[in-house]
Parts: structure tokens; sequence; C-alpha cells
DNA sequence: TTGACATATCAATATTTGTTGATATGTTGT
DNA sequence: ACAACATATCAACAAATATTGATATGTCAA
């Protein structure tokens, strides 16, 4: 039973650090316009071929982006189904304020059950 | 005149680096149930003492944790106004979708104004 | 089939990052 | 002031990652 994260960690660990470079965000932002090509990214990100095919392997392995192949080219787009996820996510995590505000008292005195965290705790 | 993402790259790119990893997202996950010390977090997380608090400075530098000292214990908690930034900006790349599904055409046949990325086309 | 082009993959390298153990800093109670 | 405790920082090392240049794969057009 998960807290609040319901996706595997892992999963979502490796999507967070797909957008953990300039780079890969510069791509995001670009793909935001709507699909492109391999050739259309290095002129704009200012990456040499090899280095663009790496990195948007690393969005294509994390969902974040799909490819198709047309002709000569492979165009990439992103993955809406997989970014609405990772808002809902953050989203989930932005909301747990909620349970909180009305928390009467310190740190771990009143776990709720959203808290199965059972913490030995020696603290006096 | 940014497009989409109006933040800046690098203090996004920071932010996700901090999410990329499966120990900083546990402690994130804990952190949803309210402030806690360096020592309840290394019970859970699993790691040493140095090392949860190296993480806890990734988390901290990227803005996703606030600390305070409280007698002999740093509390660290969520910092709430920075995740709903974030979801702000996962959710603008996320209805980025709106603009593209009346799209026409081929990629790039049609540049709106939210591309001014004129990008000298080649291709024939 | 050949040549030109777009992209992917590979090996090598440089940089960054995670982890550990030891030590330093800061706090509390005696 | 001292001892005990919680946390931060540091040096050192291991592991992961970004970058480059060269090469391989796949597609199209002649």
């Amino acid at each position: 039973m998960e807290t609040t994260v319901s996706v595997d960690l892992e999963v979502l660990a490796r999507a967070f650090h797909a957008l953990a470079d300039r780079k890969r965000l510069e791509i995001v932002r670009l793909l935001t316009n709507g699909e492109r090509c391999v050739c259309d990214l290095t002129e704009v990100v200012g990456a040499k071929q090899s280095l663009l095919s790496f990195h948007l392997k690393i969005l294509r392995e994390a969902g974040l982006v799909t490819s198709r192949r047309r002709g000569k080219w492979m165009y990439y787009s992103l993955n809406y189904e997989f970014i609405e996820e990772m808002r809902a996510i953050i989203g989930s995590v932005a909301d747990g304020r909620k349970h909180l505000e009305s928390c009467c008292c310190e740190s771990l005195c009143c776990p709720t059950e959203k808290d199965p965290v059972v913490i030995a705790r020696k603290r006096q």
C-alpha cells in the first residue's frame, strides 16, 4: 500500500532524471510545438547528432517522448499520457499539504493512517 | 520571450535532478506526512547519516525542501510553493497538446506564433 | 546497385554524482 | 566546561553520466 506516490519509484526517478538536463529540457520545450526530427533539434539545441540521439534515447526510454519513422527521418514527439501522469503525481504531492495544515502538533506525534511507517522512536 | 516553460531551465533541471534518485524520492514521500528530522529519515530510507545529509542538501539547494533547527534536531519539510510551481510547469507542458490537436499538417509546415524558433529548413 | 542522407550505436574519455568513514560544528543538560 | 547527541562537511573512492568522433544501420532517389 503506497502513501502518496503510487507509481514505481524507479520509473519515476528515471523520468525525473530524463528531465534533469538542460539540453533535454530544451528538447522537451521544442517538442511542445509539435513533433520534430533529430536534425531540427541539433540546430536549435546546439548539440552534435550523436549527442542528440543519446539524449533522445534517454527521453524515450524514460517514457517522455515517442518516435516514429517517416522516410529518412525519425520524428520525436511528447508522450502526453505520461506527462499527464507526472503532473498528477506531482499534484498529489502538492496537495499533500491539505493533510498537514490542520495538524495540531509536532512532527510524528500524530502519525496518520497515511503514514504507516512505524518508526521506532528513541527520542526521549 | 519564452514559449511554454517560463522558468530558468537551469533551476528546473536542478529540481528534476533532485528528484532523479530513489532515495531522495523516498525522502520526499516521507515528508508528505509532515516534517521530519534526519534521524527519522535514516531509519526509514536506510542510509547512513552523512549520506542523508548529502541528499537533503541536494533537495534543499534545489528548492524542494526547507529546514529549520529545533534544539538539537534539524527538521526538514516540503516546500509546497515550489512543488506547486513544478506542477504548474509540467501542467503547461501537458496542456500544450491543445495547441497541437487541431494542427492539420506535417511537423513544421505550419509554425505557430508559439514557435518563433525559426529553423533554417534545408529539407527539400 | 550505388551514392547521399538521417539516425543509431559504439568505444573512449572527461565530468559528475553517490557513497563511505572520519571529523567538525552546533546544541542540550549536568 | 564537559559529555552526549544530532547534523554538516570533508576527502577519497566507486559508479554513473555526458560528450566526442568514428562507424553502422536504414531509407530514398537515380
